[in-house]
This record gives C-alpha cells, structure tokens and sequence, in this order.
RNA sequence: GGCCCCUUGGUCAAGCGGUUAAGACGUAGCCCUCUCAAGGCUGAAUCAGGAGUUCAAUUCUCCUAGGGGUCACCA
C-alpha cells in the first residue's frame, strides 16, 4: 500500500488534490432534471449526425428541467481542427440547440462545472489517475509503440484477442520498486488500467433506447492518460461526466462495444454510473444493397454546412431529423401544425433503434411544407437573411426594389388556401423567378425560347396568337376578363376551350386553351411551368408585358 | 475473425399474442380546373428465412442469413 502511495507521487509530484477535493469542488447538483451533454471533438464542423444527437440531449434536459451543456473533447491533439469550435458552437445556434452551460465560444464559457474544455482539464484527470495508482487500481507502462506493435502481430497470428491483456500486459507485472527505479531514471511511460475483468464473464446495462445489453467484461488494461499527458476518451468521459454530474450519457450507437470500458472505470473510481443511451447512426444507400455512414467525403448532407448553404429553413431540418427518429413526431405535428418543434416532447423508449436512412425526398417535402406557410414578409425576410450570406447576386436583386420583391412572393401565397410548393430551400429561388428580372431573363433568352409544345404548334402558329393577344391584351382587366379573352383568341384560332372535348378528341384540334395559356407563359417567362400568368403580368406591369411579347414575336419570325 | 447492435412496402415508420398490418414521403391512376400549380379520391407495394412456445404469432424463444458497429497512446 506505502508503495502504490510513493509511486503515485512520483508518477505525480505537482497534484496536491485528491478525488475528495474535487467531489466539494463540483458538488451534486440540485436540479432534479436531467443534466445531459453535447461532446463533439473540434475536428471541423457540426455532422448532421451531431446535430441530431445534440438535439435530442437538449430536448431531454428541457423537459425535466434539467441542464444542457457543451464541453469540447479536445484530447487528440493532432486532429484538431482550428476555428471548430466557434464553427460548432455558431452552427448549433444557427438550429437553435442553445445551451445551459459550457462553452459558448472559442474563448468563452459558462457554469460552475468547469472547465468544459478537456485540454484545460488536465490536472483533474491527474488527480483521478493518481488516485487510482495510489490504490493499485492503474500502474505506470514503459512498453514502446514498437513492442505494442509486435505483441499484435503476434497476438493477430495466433488468432487471439489483440491489445494489452492477461500474460500480455507484460508492465502490470512489474514489481513497484521496479516501476520507481525505472520512472527515477527518467523511462518514459504512460498510465494504464489495472483490469480485474473477466473476458468470460457478461456485463449487463440498461440501455434507455435499446434495454438490457450484455456484453463481456472488460479486461483490456486501457490507457489513461497518454503520453502527452492528456487522457484518453474513456478516462476524460468517466471524470468528466461524473465532475459535471451528467446523469445522462447520450451518444451515438458506435459507442456500445466500450461501455464496459466505462463501467470498470466508473467503478475502480468509485462514482455513481449515469444512465445511457446509444443513439443508432443515420445511414445513406451506398449502391444497391451496402449502406453506410453518413460520410463527410462523400455526402454532402452529412454538414450542416450543407443546409445553411442551400436554404433550408433550420427547423425544417430538425423536423425531418425528429420525424426520421421519433416514430410518433409526424403524427403530433399532423395534430399540432403550428406548434414549435420545441414543444414536442421526445421520449426515447418510442426511439427507434435501427440505423435509418437519410431521406432527401421527404425533408425536401418537409421543407417545401414549410416554406409554403411563411407569408410573403416572412419568406422575403427570411431570403434575404439567406442570401446576404450566401448569395450576393440574389441579395442584390431582391435588395434593390423590396417592394417589387415582396409582389414576387406574394403570388399565390398570401390571401389563398392555394399555396404554391415551388420554393424546397431558399437557393431555389432564382430558378423558379429569374424572369421577374429582366437581365436574367435577357440572360436566359441567350438559349433561344422553348416552345416545345405540340407538333401542330408552329411557329406561325405561335406568332399569330402572339399578336391577337397583343391586341386584345388591357393591362387594367381583371383575372376574369382577361381569361375570356384569352379563350376568343383560342376559339378563333382554331383551339379547343373544352379541356374535357379537347380530351376526347385531340386530333381535331390544334390544341386547347392550355396550349395558348402556355404560349403566353413562355413568351413571358420562357419556362412551362410557372405560377399564374395573370399574377405574373401584374407584377411585370404594363410595358415589360407588352415588351416581352413584342420581342418574342420578333425572334420567331 | 471475436464481440455487440439492428431487420415491418422503394424510404421513414405505427404495432407490443387475436388488426381488413396505421400514417407520411415517393409512385400509378382518376377527379377538380380558365393556364401552371395546389387540393381531393383511389390503387399498387411490407412483417428477411426456418424451427419452436401457444387454441392463436409481425408480436415471445432459439437458429440461420443479411446489414451496421467495434476491437488504438482517435474520439
């Protein structure tokens, strides 16, 4: 016992406090909610499978009243990424998944629980380490990266369990007057785990999404703290979320093979287990058959980034996120159409626990859905936040006559139950209203018009309604009367004003009225389908109308 | 390969021993319609396979198969 003492000051002379320094210094807290947490490793940007568990770790706080917080894993030094944090930490308040506590900023926190970034931690996990070495539960281990290396090829070779174990944990057996006199002569080494595992024998938990699972003891003597000094995931996890009194571990499913890992550590130091839950991990088809990881490489919605840049409103992605995950969302949405995404309440026993596929269909109809019930205000506020960032050229077109923009996405939209679905995300709007503006549909005309309609249209035919309808055309008429003359032009013309008799017998007709509606619409817009031509030509006014026709006569001819 | 998790239509997903096996997206058709839409209606399409328990199995148990994850001084 004097021994594993004088080991652990020599292995660390500078920690003075011990475990029970810290148990007063971050004492239990006295909210009765669940305290969960967000964790993320600064390794560059916010994974659209992050955000998802992020989400629901603040959702289960919130409805307890409990705490949320944000604590950067920054253990690996070597895959960090500059500026990830105040890109995370930015992103998530981007989908509003604000926090209670933790880190705010790249320089910044908040709460009496910290610090919340690991690398700052340091002496706390020294103060566990050394606790545990004080006890014989951890030693010191000199092997060299080389000698783990050959003991693996060995172990691969013998077809055994690899890694650092039984008859192979060759320093967990050296005498502590050896360790003394090796570490006093200034041998490198690193902090391990003295299992007392049995590989044979089941730890079970209780998973809060998936039940009981059993897995085998552990009875690896993991490392503890690295050679830099810092620790590894499973150690900084344990004291971590013990000192910041985390009552719910929730993270994504890749982690279940290790919590016997963490079980053991909780353990040997003596701390209450917290609860877990093991979210499964959001897939995409890969080929026919394989699925795979939402990968950052190849998936382009597997960033965040990737929403905030085309558009998509950020609660739309959170409801395609919750509707994918939750089973009963979709139908308290159908219930609650007006409600916040906040207010529904996730429970993780209705979780579902297999791997789900990234649907882009369905969130495109989410977020079309959405789009569909913002007002004209809302949805022209809400693009021109958008394209300030994104995209220049849109922010400057809509910027300069707000009024005439606000015109624009008034159509079809306020004061109607008939609501258009064009818009998915807002990068969507140039290709669906460019023509609201001459240079661009000057620029799109540079392709030539495309009245492709049928083959009896030619385009004598197309010119000839072009000037009847010039002659006809009142910029002052209402909707009605503009119609009736549109169907006088058709009926002269040879056109069919019966959709149902044009149905029965095509072939004795040029074409019907829709043809002539669709002649207009092109020569106004060059593109077939469109909101309704009426609305368009009162937004354009009277001479860009008058214009847009004349020139598509003229091209024709 | 060992261990762990998962498996209801194309996708997401209700279901928790007896159901005509919900719903959503997508898809097909029809209706509405003065254009483009929107909307409405209808249809096709699912319990991975095999044993067992049971009067009864999508539901419980076991096996098989498939998919995914994990086996670092990375998290």
């Amino acid at each position: 016992m004097e021994k594993y003492i004088e080991l652990s000051n020599l292995m660390f002379p500078n920690i003075n406090k011990t475990v029970e320094d810290l148990e007063k210094l971050y004492p239990k807290r006295s909210v009765e909610g669940a305290v969960t947490r967000f964790a993320p490793s600064p390794t560059g940007f916010l994974h659209t499978g992050a955000l998802f568990t992020s989400l629901v770790n603040k959702k289960i706080a919130s409805q307890t009243n409990g705490v949320f917080y944000l604590r950067i894993e920054d253990t690996d030094k070597k895959r960090e990424v500059e500026g990830s944090v105040s890109l995370l930490t930015a992103e998530m308040k981007r989908f509003g998944i604000t926090t209670d506590e933790g880190v705010i900023s790249d320089t910044e926190e908040v709460g009496n629980y910290g610090p919340y970034t690991q690398s700052k931690r340091e002496e706390i996990y020294k103060i566990c380490a050394k606790y545990l070495v004080a006890n014989g539960l951890a030693y010191p281990c000199f092997c060299t990266s080389e000698m783990l290396n050959s003991t693996r090829q060995i172990q691969e070779k013998n077809k055994q369990i690899p890694g650092y174990y039984g008859i192979y944990a060759r320093c967990r057996n050296i005498s502590v007057d050896e360790m003394i006199s090796r570490i006093k002569s200034g041998e490198k080494y690193i902090v391990r785990l003295k299992s007392s595992g049995n590989h044979l024998k089941k730890v079970s938990f209780v998973d809060l999404i998936r039940g009981k699972i059993e897995i085998a003891e552990n009875d690896q003597d993991i490392v503890l703290i690295k050679s830099d000094e810092l620790p590894t995931y499973h150690f900084a996890h344990v004291c971590d979320d013990h000192f910041m009194r985390t009552t719910h571990v929730m993270r994504g499913e890749e982690w279940i093979p290790s919590v016997p890992i963490h079980i053991e550590l909780f353990e040997k130091m003596g701390f209450e287990l917290p609860k877990f839950a093991h979210f499964p991990t959001i897939m995409k088809l890969d080929g026919v058959a394989s699925k795979r990881k939402l990968s950052k490489r190849k998936d382009k919605e597997a960033a965040v980034s990737y929403f905030l840049e085309s558009g998509y409103p950020t609660d739309a992605v959170l409801e395609y996120l919750l509707s994918v995950i939750n089973s009963d969302f979709e139908i308290w949405r159908a219930k609650n159409p007006d409600l916040n995404i906040f207010d529904f309440n996730v429970r993780l026993e209705k979780m579902n626990s297999s791997g789900a596929l990234f649907d882009m269909l369905k969130l495109n109809d989410i977020s079309k859905e959405y789009i569909s019930k913002l007002t004209s205000y809302e949805l022209l506020d809400n693009i021109l936040i958008w394209s300030k960032e994104f995209n220049n050229e849109v922010y400057e077109l809509l910027n300069k006559d707000l009024k005439y923009s606000l015109k624009i996405f008034g159509i079809e939209r306020d004061n109607t139950k008939k609501i258009r679905k064009d818009l998915i995300k807002y990068e969507d709007v140039m290709p669906n209203f460019f023509y609201f503006f001459n240079n661009k549909f000057e620029e799109d005309l540079s392709n030539g018009y495309n009245f492709d309609i049928n083959d009896k249209i030619t385009t004598s035919v197309i010119t000839e309604v072009l000037n009847k309808y010039l002659e006809i055309y009142n910029h002052l008429d209402d909707k009605d009367s503009w119609f009736n003359k549109v169907k006088i032009i058709a009926e002269n013309l040879g056109f069919c004003t019966d959709m149902k008799q044009y149905k029965l017998s095509p072939e004795s007709y040029i074409g019907s009225t829709a043809d002539v509606a669709s002649i207009i619409r092109i020569s106004i817009t060059n593109r077939k389908n469109t909101p309704d031509i009426y609305s368009i030509m009162q937004v354009l006014g009277e001479s860009e109308v008058k214009n847009r026709i004349n020139k598509g006569i003229l091209k024709l001819k």
